[in-house]
DNA sequence: CTCCTTTGTCTTTTT
DNA sequence: GACAAAGGAG
């Protein structure tokens, strides 16, 4: 039997399969196998999979939640994807209905924000008084709530910068429509525009998701909602399932009244509690509750365990994060001694800045990593640059890309020319790549008349090929003929030799697609890549420690999980801390509660007495967070196991933080010992001496010509072979021998 | 037009 | 501290 290994709440959400259902299912409480069973029982049921459909909120989700349904079922046909690859899909087929190009393309933050820019300035407005990332957030904010800019300004009317905002709104929507593009909001917002307007449309994905299920519902927005309550409007099989104590993407819009208002929502919902945990030891758990406890806007619910009780747990408080580093390190080390992996180990952080010391430490100790998130691949300026091109190529109508590679590399063509047609291109309503086509209309190109030509026969050249080669030809063609690869050799600098790497396993990437995709179109490749997150590359193949943040750890389960920075101003974050409302810092603590509750077996808590954060040290009072866990579920960890700081509110800590710390200058390290029991910074090694080649991150290669003592560092005269006679300190700027 | 210096910004980011 | 954008000199 089917439902044999479930419990009875996990059952019963298998078995009712008719009408709204809301699904509240705590951490670790196996949600995704319910998710799965109840496919797989419907089908058992007669229901054809080809009726069925499942929303998950990443491409990895999706991808596992797939691999589990077909293990249940094999051969079966039931749609499961993320929200915007779903609309993706259906915009495809029609959005011609409402008069857009089926061959969009979709345009990431960065280009979004560019054009935005763009119409700012265009319509003469100061930056000061409407800052992109503001304006661009009150846009993603209209569209979320699906008000147009027509709508927008009437509702703003009267209002001067409510009207403004509208007018960019107005012109930043047009572009968009130019370059024949679509922003990340528009993907919903176009889908549900085509279904109200298009009544047998809508009615077809109607009659065809006779069951729906969507994951993750706390974190779905205000459009998102909309979009399921139409398809699920005909027959009313909607299950949502989610846990409104791991609601932590507010900030972006995901509305938590979707899941509180589900039953009111969806008339005659059932609601089905998951409330046993399967992951954590009953120790993990009892902190988790005991933090989140103290939220106020929560369903109530308690999550339970047969685990065993297992290790308390472990905290320490550190003198920096330096230490702090040290600290993980040390732990990590012993944990792969008593038989556990790298793999079994995930650091989760606040602020992506945190890695950066974190990673500096492993490095030292060679422990392998992997880092999710940070600047992403496909961020980086090498690959949004290669990716111009071939987004460009497939579509010339757009702009953006357009005038990121115009002169990239350096092809004389500077702002003034670029200028020069972009009013040509204003005042003849005609777009950018239309306007290289007309070069002999457009007046004062002088000299750069042919440049301009050659590179625009140089992009109809790629056009040509694209049409006959694959994709991985075309980017070598586009790497080759642009002479990128060459320049980047040439610099012959460590940074370039990355930025070349990236290129290659971007070339990898084009390979491996040209290898697996059914659709192998250029078409096809561009919107995966858009449509991709950095987790969705989590491989977790090799014996390495996973760095991340808090947020991208949602979803996933770690045996051993280290918490750094647990501090004031650091988690909760300092804009929590002074927001008037009450609400950022819940969310904040709803964060804690998912950081918490993807340790199985070991937590280990840290928090320090100083840290770098934004270029200066900061002293921060340990987390609140840290207040609200009883004192019986902590062990806590001193550097010496001798002296115990006590537990009672002051602590001898911050009675000594002054001192100690104006000896942070003081190179004798034995003032430390007393309270810490810290090594002195030790002399770095350097392993070159005058005469050598050394490497060194931006100026390259050169030859060491003086080397002199300074501190516990040493101050090395290098000649750079490109760059000049340069005075470095070895270990800050990571000089390393050439070989 | 390009290179270099100064200035400003810096939570989180499933798509 | 790290990085991008803006401003200024050649």
């Amino acid at each position: 039997m089917l439902t044999d290994d479930l419990n009875n709440m996990q059952k019963e959400a298998v078995l009712n399969i008719n009408g709204p259902l809301l699904l509240l299912a705590g951490a670790g409480s196996g949600k995704t196998r319910v998710i799965t069973y109840r496919i797989a029982y419907m089908v058992e049921q007669g229901i054809n999979p080809f009726n069925i459909l499942a929303i998950t909120f990443t491409n990895k989700a999706a991808k596992e939640m797939k691999e589990r349904v077909n293990k249940l079922l094999d051969d079966n046909g039931v749609w499961i994807s993320t929200f915007h690859s779903m609309c993706v899909k259906i915009l495809r087929q029609y959005i011609n209905y409402i008069d857009y190009d089926n061959n969009f393309i979709i345009y990431d933050t960065d280009d979004s924000e560019k054009i935005l820019k763009e119409s700012i300035k265009e319509l003469n407005l100061s930056d000061k008084m409407f800052p992109t990332k503001k304006v661009m957030s009150i846009i993603s904010e209209k569209k979320d709530k699906l008000i147009t800019p027509l709508e927008f300004e009437k509702e703003a009317f009267g209002d001067n910068i409510q009207s403004k905002m509208a007018e960019i709104y107005k012109l930043y929507q047009s572009k968009l429509k130019e370059s024949n593009a679509l922003d990340f909001d528009d993907i919903i917002f176009k889908t549900i525009e085509l279904f109200k307007k298009n009544n047998d449309i809508l009615e077809k994905y109607q009659s065809r998701f006779m069951y729906i299920m969507v994951d993750e519902y706390q974190d779905t927005n205000t459009s998102q909602y909309v979009l399921i309550k139409l398809l699920s409007q005909k027959n009313n099989n909607i299950c949502v399932v989610g846990d409104d104590d791991q609601s932590i993407y507010a900030w972006r819009g995901a509305n938590i009244m979707n899941i509180l208002n589900f039953e009111k929502d969806f008339p005659g919902a059932k609601v089905i509690k998951l409330e046993q945990n399967y992951r954590s030891t009953q120790n993990i758990l009892d902190v988790a509750n005991s933090v989140i406890k103290n939220n106020i806007t929560r369903k109530d619910k308690s999550l339970w365990t047969s685990n065993p009780v297992g290790e308390k747990i472990f905290y320490s408080k550190l003198k920096n994060d330096i230490e702090e580093g040290n600290f993980i390190v040390k732990k990590a080390q012993e944990l792969k001694q008593k038989n556990y992996n790298y793999n079994d180990i995930a650091i989760l952080y606040r602020q992506n800045s945190m890695s950066r010391i974190l990673e500096e430490q492993l490095l030292k100790s060679n422990i392998p990593y992997r880092i999710v998130g940070g600047v992403k691949f496909y961020d980086r300026k090498e690959i949004k640059d290669v990716l111009a091109y071939l987004k460009v190529i497939f579509n010339p109508k757009d702009t953006i890309s357009l005038k990121r590679i115009i002169n990239v590399p350096k092809r004389g063509i500077g702002n003034t020319t670029v200028e020069k047609i972009n009013n040509f291109t204003i005042n003849n309503k005609i777009n950018f790549f239309e306007a290289l086509n007309n070069l002999d209309m457009i007046p004062d190109l002088g000299s750069k008349f042919n440049d301009l030509l050659e590179f625009r026969n140089l992009i109809l050249y790629f056009r040509n090929f694209s049409e006959e080669n694959t994709i991985s030809e075309l980017i070598n063609e586009v790497l080759e003929k642009t002479n990128y690869l060459e320049e980047l050799k040439q610099e012959y600098s460590e940074e370039s030799f990355a930025r070349i790497e990236n290129i290659e396993s971007f070339i990898d990437k084009a390979i491996s697609f040209e290898e697996l995709s059914e659709d192998k179109s250029l078409r096809k490749f561009l919107e995966d890549i858009s449509l991709l997150s950095d987790i969705d590359n989590l491989n977790d193949t090799d014996d390495q420690i996973t760095l991340m943040t808090m947020h991208s750890s949602k979803g996933l389960e770690y045996p051993i999980v280290f918490l750094p920075g647990l501090e004031e101003g650091i988690f909760p974050s300092y804009r929590s801390i002074v927001s008037p409302s009450k609400k950022e810092l819940e969310e904040e603590r709803r964060l804690c509660y998912v950081a918490i509750t993807r340790a199985k077996e070991y937590l280990y808590i840290t928090s320090t007495n100083s840290r770098m954060h934004n270029g200066k040290i900061i002293y921060n009072e340990k987390s609140r967070f840290l207040d609200e866990i009883p004192k019986e579920l902590l062990f806590e960890i001193y550097k010496d196991n001798k002296k115990k700081l006590d537990n009672s509110g002051i602590s001898q800590y911050s009675f000594t933080k002054k001192f100690n710390d104006s000896l942070d200058m003081n190179l004798d390290g034995k003032n430390y010992k007393d309270n810490y029991n810290l090594k002195p910074p030790t002399k770095v090694d350097i392993d070159f001496k005058v005469g050598d080649e050394v490497r060194q991150i931006k100026y390259g290669i050169g030859t060491v010509v003086q080397i002199d003592n300074a501190g516990a560092d040493y101050e090395v005269t290098v000649d750079f072979k490109f760059n000049g006679r340069k005075k470095l300190m070895a270990n800050l700027s990571k000089l390393k021998k050439h070989n």
